[in-house]
Formats: C-alpha cells, sequence, structure tokens
DNA sequence: CATGAATGAGAATTCATTCAT
DNA sequence: CATGAATGAATTCTCATTCAT
C-alpha cells in the first residue's frame, strides 16, 4: 500500500501531477485532485492555500527533485567537459523517465499562472548549472557567449529532444538519443 | 483607423492574440474578446463555432503567416547552407517581431486544448523545412540524424533563444543573436 | 415547384408546423424556419410580430382548416346522431391525416404561450359543434349533460384514439378504428 | 416551518413543479428554482445532472406518487366493475386535488423532452390498470378491444374531465363529476 | 420589400472555496 | 483535523429581434 503511506501532502502532489499533465490546469478541478489523492476536498486546503498555490508547489517540488536527481553524479573532481556531458544527458533521461513532469512543466513555465517568487526559486535552481559553465568558460571550453544564452540554447534543445523521444513517433533508441547529446554539445562547445 | 478597416474576423483573432497571450486562455472570457475586438459577444460565434475552434482558428493563421515569412526568401537557387542560416535567423526575427504569436504558440502547444486535425495542419506546414533539409543531407552538409531530430534540437534551440531575448534580462543585442543563430548551426551542421 | 408558389405566409407556417412538431417551440429558433421556408430571418416579421404571435397565427391556421374539414359534409338536413358520428369520423381522420398537426396542438393547448385571446378564438370554432349538440339535447339523444362536459369527453376520448392510432405501437386498423369511434359514440349518447 | 424540513431534493422538485406548471419549462430557469427553493442554483446540480434530467426526476416522481394514490384502495376481494370505477374516482379526484402536476403532465407528455426510458418507466406505471383490464375482459364486462385502446379511450376522457372541471368554467359539482365518469364507464364497458 | 449580419440579454452549467459537522 | 455539501460568481453559448443595405 505506497499510496497510502504518502503523507496527504504527496498524496495531492501526486494526483495533481497526474491529472494536470494529461488535462491541462483547467481541465482538472480540485475535486477530482481530492478524489484521486483519497482526501476530501477541503483537506488540499489545510496544505495549500488556493488552486495556484498547489500548482506552484507542485512546481517548486518538481524542479527540485529534478534538479536532485540531475546534479546527483556531479563532482568537482571530474573534468568540465565530462560533467557537462554528463549532466545533459541527465537531464534528458529524467524527463524521458518522468513525462508527466516535463508535460507539466512546460504547461507550467508558458502559462500567466508562474509567480514571480516561482520564477526567482527556478532561477535559483540553475545556479549549479550556472557554476559549471563558469568553470567550463575558463578553461575556454564553451563559446563565448552569456550564460543565460548558453543555458537557453542548452535547455531548449535538450526539452525538444526529450519530447520528442517520448512521443514515440520518432521511434529512435538510444544510440540516436546519444548522437542527440553530443549534437547540442556541439552546440555549445567552442 | 486601421482597425476599423479590418473585417470582423480578423478583428476577433487579433483581439484574442493579445489577450490570451498575456492572460492565457482561461484567463480571457469570450466577452472580454468582444470588448477589445469592438463587436458584440454573439457576432465571435458567426465566425468561430466555439472559443476551442476559434483558438485553433488563431493557430491556423498564425502558422500560415509565419511560415510565409520565414521562406519569403528562400529559393532553390542559393546554397542550401545560406539557406538554412537564413531560415534561423527569420524565424529568430518573425518570433522578436511578433512576441505575441510566440506567447500564444508557446501556450497552445503545450496545452491539451490542441486538436489532431490542427497538429497535422502544422506538420503539414514544417514541409519546406524538410525538404531543405533533405536537400542539406544528400549535400553531406547536416549531422546524419533523422529529419525529426534535426528539427526538434533545431526549433527547440531556436525558440529559446527568441524568448531569452524577448525576456530582456540578457539585454544583448543583434550581434550576440548572430553568434546564437551560429551555435545552433554548429548543433546541427556535419 | 409548388412549395415555391407558396405565398410567404403559408411557406412560414408550413414551415414551423413542420419543424415545431417535431422539435417542439424552443427547440425551434426562427432562422431555421426562416431557412426551411427559403426566405431571410428578417422577412417573417413582415408577417409576424414576434415569433409568440407566429405561434398564435399558426394556431389559429390550424384550427381554421380543421373545423372546415370537420363540418365539411355536415347539413341540417342529415340526422343529428348521423351528423355526430361523421363528425367524429372526421375528427379522427383528420388527425390522422394531419399528424403534425395534432402534434402541434397539442404542444401548444398545454403551453403557458396560448393567449387568452387565441382561447377566446378557439371557443369560438367550436360553436358549430355546440349547435349539433343543441339540436341532439332537443331530441334526447345525448345525456343530459353540460356541453362544455359534453364536449371535453368528447374531444379528450378522440384525440387520444388519434394520437394512439398515430403512435403505431397499436397496430389496429380501420376496423377497429370504428369500433372506437362506437365507444365514444356510447359515452355521450343517452 | 414544514418547508425547511423538506430535504434539499424534494424542495427542488416542489419549487420546479409549482413553477414549470404555471410558467413552462422554458419559462423557467434554473435561477428562479433555486430562489424558490431556498437554495443556491449549484446545489441543484447536486441532486440533478441537468435541467432536462430534473423534469424528468420530477415527471417519475409524481407518476409514482399518483399511481399509489389511483390504486391505495384497490384489492383483488372487490369486484371488478366496482374496482374499476373506483379508479376512474381517484384519477379524477387525484388531479383535482393537484392541479399543478396535471399541468406538468400534460406538458412534458406533449414535449420533445419525454426520454424513451422515462416512458418506458411510465408505461411499467400502468401495468396495474392493465391487469384490472385483463379481469374486466374475462368477465366479459368490457368492450372486446385491445387493451391499449381501452386505455387511450379511458385516460383521454379522464383527463379531459379533469381539465374541465379545474377550469372552473363549467362550476359543475361532485354530481355532475360523477355523471362524468359514469359517461367514461359506459365508453368502455360492454 | 427582402435580407441576414450584428447584437446582447438571458440561460444552463461549472468549480474554487468555505464552514458546519 | 478531515470532510464534502452548499454556494454563487463567472463563463460559454443561443437566439429573438433589429436595421442598414
Amino acid at each position: 500500500m505506497k499510496e497510502e503511506i504518502l503523507d496527504k501532502r504527496s498524496a495531492v502532489l501526486k494526483a495533481t501531477l497526474e491529472l494536470i499533465s494529461e488535462q491541462g490546469f483547467h481541465g482538472t478541478p480540485m475535486s477530482q485532485i481530492a478524489q484521486r489523492a483519497n482526501i476530501g476536498v477541503g483537506t488540499i486546503y489545510r496544505y495549500f492555500s488556493s488552486k495556484e498555490d498547489l500548482i506552484n508547489g507542485l512546481y517548486i517540488d518538481i524542479k527540485t527533485r529534478m534538479t536532485r536527481y540531475v546534479f546527483r553524479d556531479y563532482s568537482e573532481n571530474i573534468s568540465v567537459s565530462v560533467g557537462l556531458k554528463q549532466l545533459l544527458s541527465n537531464v534528458i533521461h529524467y524527463f524521458i523517465e518522468n513525462p508527466m513532469e516535463l508535460s507539466f512543466i512546460e504547461q507550467y513555465e508558458n502559462s500567466p499562472l508562474i509567480t514571480d517568487a516561482t520564477r526567482e526559486m527556478s532561477m535559483h535552481a540553475a545556479e549549479p548549472l550556472k557554476a559549471l559553465f563558469k568553470r567550463a568558460m575558463e578553461q575556454n571550453i564553451l563559446k563565448e557567449l552569456p550564460f543565460d544564452m548558453l543555458g537557453a540554447l542548452f535547455s531548449g534543445a535538450v526539452i525538444s529532444l526529450a519530447k520528442l523521444y517520448l512521443s514515440g513517433t520518432a521511434g529512435f533508441d538510444e544510440i540516436y538519443l546519444n548522437a542527440g547529446v553530443d549534437a547540442i554539445w556541439d552546440m555549445i562547445k567552442r
């Protein structure tokens, strides 16, 4: 009964993610979330002050877990280029293994629901990446472009690749995926 | 009074784009669209059978205009690599000049509102790009990757770059933009 | 092109009857009536001041034609009992031959749309029947009941019989119909 | 405060009956029903999935109560002819005592809103009457006509009589009513 | 006269949020 | 604390009616 062990807050987040990733924010009433989470509607409001707060909470939760996953094997000991490629690969794999989270993030980041505070928080989560970029710049490994720009190109391409993979239409395997990762690397490397 | 010369259907599309790009689909009631378009609510329904139909119609309208813009200077006479770089540059500039359209497209393509029929139509619009890629492949100019993948990497990076530019935070100019375009080129070129 | 010979007013009435008998008042927009009548919506308003007026006009039209049909072979020369039975039979046959009119009348008479003026008019149409009843009373042919009551019993049973016949479920033929008419006759005859 | 003791579902049905019987289906908005029932609009939808469902629910409710009333004193011990006359009388009295229900039933049964499922249910409610007719046929008490036809003649006349009585114009009393009942009896008896 | 595009009042329905139990 | 019935503001959509052409 893994599901029942989940504390209520987590159960709500899980239900929200599942439902929103396929039905969208506005296609998902609070009542349905409560039902899926096996709790009463009112209970959601003990953990989140409003639906918007819930959405934001879910975003933060996902971003946190993702950052942890993506940097899990990073250490200052490994070379920058290895580190960056590993990072790249991790991001892709995170999304491939968590397609609902990708779907949610894409919806959320392009919606007007996103709070400035949340955006701020998201920036903060990107700090480690920035640090890595900085080290790479110092070693003349990356193109001489603003950090933000490298990040944007990088993440835009990565997410797009993950989406293509998940769409299933392409039908390409791990090998192609690696080729894609290499291509992205070509984009940012000097 | 340019606005009043617009036929009503166009006025509705214009109003919808403006409002949705900043408030989102669900933050924008039909009544507000009507108001902005200076017509009655009922009139919208003479041109679009439902709100969903309106959204889809707007998407198709935008995609059509964008495709026209992006391929406007393309000809079979120019070299493939020049053509591709021009294309790249055009896409970026289209979005920079039409930020609301970028915002709308991003919302729409990640929402559950998107119809299969519309997705189909969108594929169709990508045909010229595919043809160009094909020519490039034959000349061994591009990496040996599936078309879909090249397209995904390409568009993901381009859109991401345009968004960064528009966010204004980067504050970089045309020169940097060109550097970005070159980086994207590095990603797909052999 | 019989349809096109019809003057517009009649075309509107015909279209209204057809549509309302199957879709009901509120399931039938004015625009649909116009379409079926092959005229513009606005034109309806040249002949009828409002939808309500149209409905009332249709009712009066139907009642008039029905009364004419039902009394078509009546004359003071034939005996009262023959005349009454003939009348009875005529009413049934009118409805059987004009099912849409029956459907419309039943809807209309039970709806709150019916005007006092129209009800008045309807009474007036029943005058010949009353006269016939009076003659019958004087000859001690009918039960000693108020005219209104005889009329109510009579018309209630007749309409009910016609509806049953038209429902088709009973599947009975002309012979049974005559037996039904006889039964109704038993109800009012002394 | 009898009204306030009513559970909400019943309060809604009561309000609906009152309003519809005088204003018709389409003259009665959900908001008005809610107001009359002293509840919020949304609450109606906890008990009925739509306005149509509400109307159907009301019809079933009324038919159930009416059937109970009409057969309340029926038993297999009493003679068939007494039973039938009692039934006849009960139907009339039910409608006289519940004029709004008569009005509603008449509107509903002649409207295109009626569902096949509901019609089915209504047939089912007529079973006891059919059984009684059957017994009567076996004893050669009724005319040799199909059950459906006897039922149609019977109910058509009864309802018509009740309506006349309620219209108040006739101004006849219980005695006349009984005479009417006798007349109807003459119609179906052998 | 005929037309049908334009209108907006009005209706059904949904759903985030509250609060009595 | 947890619940879910109750609420009503807000939204989409329809359609009778008008009036410029």
